[in-house]
DNA sequence: TTCACGTGTCATCTTTTTCTTACACGTGAA
DNA sequence: TTCACGTGTAAGAAAAAGATGACACGTGAA
């Protein structure tokens, strides 16, 4: 029961369901790459690369750093992470216990009469 | 090298990356259930529901089946299905491999003057 | 018939994601 | 200075997802 919690789980798998992002982890599992060249290599546009290189982040599947390349300029560094998901239904289940439910549970069943 | 194509991983993870759904899931772990017992259990509406169960069971992660009770009515029961997804840098590297490109590739790369 | 319970769908609204365009800043070289 | 290349961000349009409410249909029991 190492696993993420619910919240986190659900965080991560959103940041894996979508092509350019499937992308672009695919292309920095071989090597590392700055934000420009990656961009030029997936084909999408340097803002749109920058808002999936966050949400990748922020879901702890990618980490990025700034470096000094030899001619001065700043370069960002991302590469993957190590991360390990193993989903089956029993897993998914026990992530699901820990979820941030937003009001259910409390609140009123919603009603249904005609 | 058994895995999904690109396409089919992106409809999987996506399916699960809801709070409602992985509580959809984590529910039929334990047990199969039909629509508005499950709704009620869970908290949502039938309408809802009924969608969530729809995309869940479009990526393959659930089923089901038409059923009739003893006493006439018309049931549906769901039920999760074996799936096991394993998800690492290199697994995600090989699924995009087969993932279907908008048009990307061919197309001129976004220019990026000025 | 009417009610309670089961099924499903359609139209609509709200919210979130996705994507583009445009801007700002810094450095080295011509 | 101007250009090429690197960084980042903010505003707004377009598209997709999420959620609700109102329908319609069928059956058994009161």
């Amino acid at each position: 029961m190492g696993g993420p919690t619910g919240d986190d789980l659900v965080e991560m798998l959103a940041a894996l369901a979508n092509p350019i992002r499937l992308r672009i982890v695919a292309t920095l599992a071989s090597r590392r790459d700055y934000v420009s060249q990656l961009a030029r290599e997936i084909g999408v546009s340097r803002p749109l690369l920058h808002m999936h290189l966050r949400r990748l982040e922020a879901a702890g599947l990618i980490t990025g750093r700034l470096e000094l390349s030899d001619d001065g300029k700043a370069m960002k560094y991302y590469e993957v992470t190590d991360f390990d998901l193993h989903l089956t239904a029993s897993a998914v289940a026990e992530a699901a216990q820990t979820l941030t439910m937003p009001d259910s549970g409390k609140g009123p069943a919603p009603k249904e009469s005609t």
